[in-house]
DNA sequence: GGAGTATTGGATAGATCAGTACAAAATTTG
DNA sequence: CAAATTTTGTACTGATCTATCCAATACTCC
């Protein structure tokens, strides 16, 4: 065997996912990787093989980590269908201010962002948000199928339907949030969403 | 008097618009600007003194284009409240649409496009982006009271957070449009987001 | 401790980036 | 037709981009 690497794969994957989620693709330069990581760019090379596969691996990880919560959200039994719809969006309002500094604006989600900026013209990018997106509304459908057993959600909507208008609400929140949103304005916003489930 | 310009400024501003909006800020580099355009590096840099200039031009022309025939339909006094709104949705749907070759992935909105590619890092986008979410929130806002008014919006929230939501949805539907959601889709989420203007 | 091997830093390559310089071309006015 | 003036095409600049090369380094296993 022979010289172990000094740094831990992970973190550095870390770094690089932050970097792109707050600068975009285009923008992070492979010398701006190389300084969110602390690597040289022999290691980023050696480990990621090009940027574009760095980024596919970071936007993985990011569609991974959060999908994980979401969906525990999403599917957790012991509580109402409405309830998990609006365990989600304050969820989503939090993230907003979990992973920026207090005086800058929101980076918003790695995701829309890439579906902005990217996925028209990287297949790759655009495979990876489409199978994140057919899986969010796969468990929104469902988490609003249970509500309507349960009674906490009365519209005669079909659940695609709804799924699709939560999903977009959820969008339109990051955006809004990238546009200069405060927290109160998002409450507002997801709460006024909900309205549309029971009508 | 000298040679006149064998271009027009306008059309060519617009060609710049259209790339900008389609590829984003940072993936159209001036080559494509010229390629778009019809124009040679020269006229280009002689009409529009810079690449970041051009694109606030083509923002400023963006936001204009867009909001007037959305401020017609908002302030039409012949309509509810109500179906403002609806045919403000029509209108959202229809533009995606518009601008694109039927066999891709829309292309959004500019503004969208642009609060997420750049807004973060470039004051003067973020700029242009702000003062025209305030036009927006403030026409929708009207609109929304005069719904409540005329009997066709019965919701009790105020009208800045109904705004504010109307506005996210219609962000929502953007990112949705470019994530692949086709006409269908897109109405769900309009239809579903107006019952919430009347719960 | 030495042989073998992967990591690392720094230099470098070649392409492309935004923007400029400048002379030739084109058009109006006198 | 000639002077004046602007546009336009082309070549170019210096910076920055992604990616590679290679020798020095550091570590493991025998």
């Amino acid at each position: 065997m022979a010289r172990p690497r000094t740094f831990d794969e992970d973190r550095a994957l870390d770094a690089a996912m932050r970097a792109f989620w707050a600068n975009g693709y285009e923008a992070t330069s492979t010398q701006d990787l190389c300084e969110a990581t602390g690597l040289g760019r022999s290691s980023i090379y050696n480990t990621f093989t090009s940027k574009h596969d760095l980024f596919r691996r970071a936007l993985t990880r990011y569609i991974d980590l959060m999908s994980v919560p979401q969906a525990e959200i999403l599917d957790d039994t012991a509580r109402s269908g409405m309830e998990r719809i609006q365990a989600l969006f304050t969820r989503i309002v939090d993230s907003e201010y979990e992973y920026r500094a207090a005086d800058e604006t929101s980076i918003g989600c790695l995701t829309v962002n890439t579906v902005v900026e990217l996925a028209r013209r990287d297949p790759e990018a655009a495979a990876l948000v489409q199978r994140d997106l057919d899986l969010r509304l796969g468990l929104l459908r469902g988490a609003l199928e249970a509500g309507r057993h349960d009674g906490t959600i009365t519209t005669r909507r079909d659940a695609d339907s709804l799924a699709r208008f939560v999903n977009a609400t959820i969008g339109g929140m990051r955006v809004s949030a990238q546009a200069g949103a405060g927290r109160a304005a998002l409450e507002a916003i997801a709460d006024t969403a909900m309205d549309a489930l029971r009508p």
